[in-house]
DNA sequence: TCCTACGATGGACCAAATCCAAGTCAATAC
DNA sequence: GTATTGACTTGGATTTGGTCCATCGTAGGA
């Protein structure tokens, strides 16, 4: 079932054939789509849908919280829709595969306050980059 | 003393007026700035300066490990010259600053290897979020 | 001082993302 | 069921960040 299109029925989010399918597409674990991968995979279930929309469409579920964007070395931004558990990203600088991974620990108690340069932190975001199985095999 | 123009010298990088332009630009503490900020300022101080090479010179220094490309939630990327001393970053949401930190301990620690996925890890990076001193006095 | 391979140039080009004015439609009210 | 309307969608133009390439210039060695 969609959780993320349940979340966001229930939050009075207006519900149209484009949202619908953008939201269907991001739904799951270990979803890192990219704005394209979004558009390509939303157009193949309803062929008329604009790139304009799909970017709004993002940037509302952004602004809502359920989708989180992910900067990444290469040019475009990805879309993560596992929001609602927090969790960070193992990558492989081979192929670019990205996992959610859940570290134990509170990440932020290893800065000092001497290195905190009396900013209020909220939170902590954490990239683990590395070698997938398949790449670590050449 | 430019620290980084002196290490530049010293691995026989060829110098020319725009590279030492550069290099001076990026040159410090807490210097994180993206391509076209780098370029006003080189050409602020050699005014035939392009961004074509503005853009050749920073990559060259990212190869040659002087330099870090910092991935942002902004579109642009940023240069961090402080390559020399591992670091993390705190960025203020308000405004955008940003200040190099040096956490205590090993992040890896924390991954549990069952969420290792079988990768190879190499290197963590950890961005805290917060508001500056500035940004938090609304 | 001369040579030459490496670096610089700028203008064209590309990709990601945003903007906008006009058209469409979901949800509410009747 | 119909009318209404403000929110959503569209596609084409635009902006922005970055890359490419043929040609020109020059740092540094002989």
């Amino acid at each position: 079932m969609s959780d993320l299109l349940d979340r966001l029925r229930r939050r009075g989010w207006r519900m149209t054939a484009q949202r619908r399918v953008v939201a269907e597409v991001l739904d799951g674990e270990h979803v890192h789509l990219t704005a394209d991968e979004v558009l390509a995979r939303a157009t193949a279930r309803l062929p008329e849908i604009s790139r304009a929309t799909v970017y709004n469409t993002l940037g509302e579920l952004v602004l809502l919280g359920e989708v989180i964007e992910v900067a990444t070395n290469d040019r475009a931004k990805r879309y993560d829709p596992n929001a609602h558990r927090p969790h960070q990203h193992l990558v492989c600088s081979g192929c670019g595969a990205i996992r959610d991974v859940h570290p134990d620990g509170d990440p932020l108690a290893d800065l000092p306050p001497a290195e905190r340069y009396g900013f209020i932190i909220s939170e902590v975001e954490t990239t683990y980059w590395g070698l997938c199985p398949d790449c670590a095999r050449t």
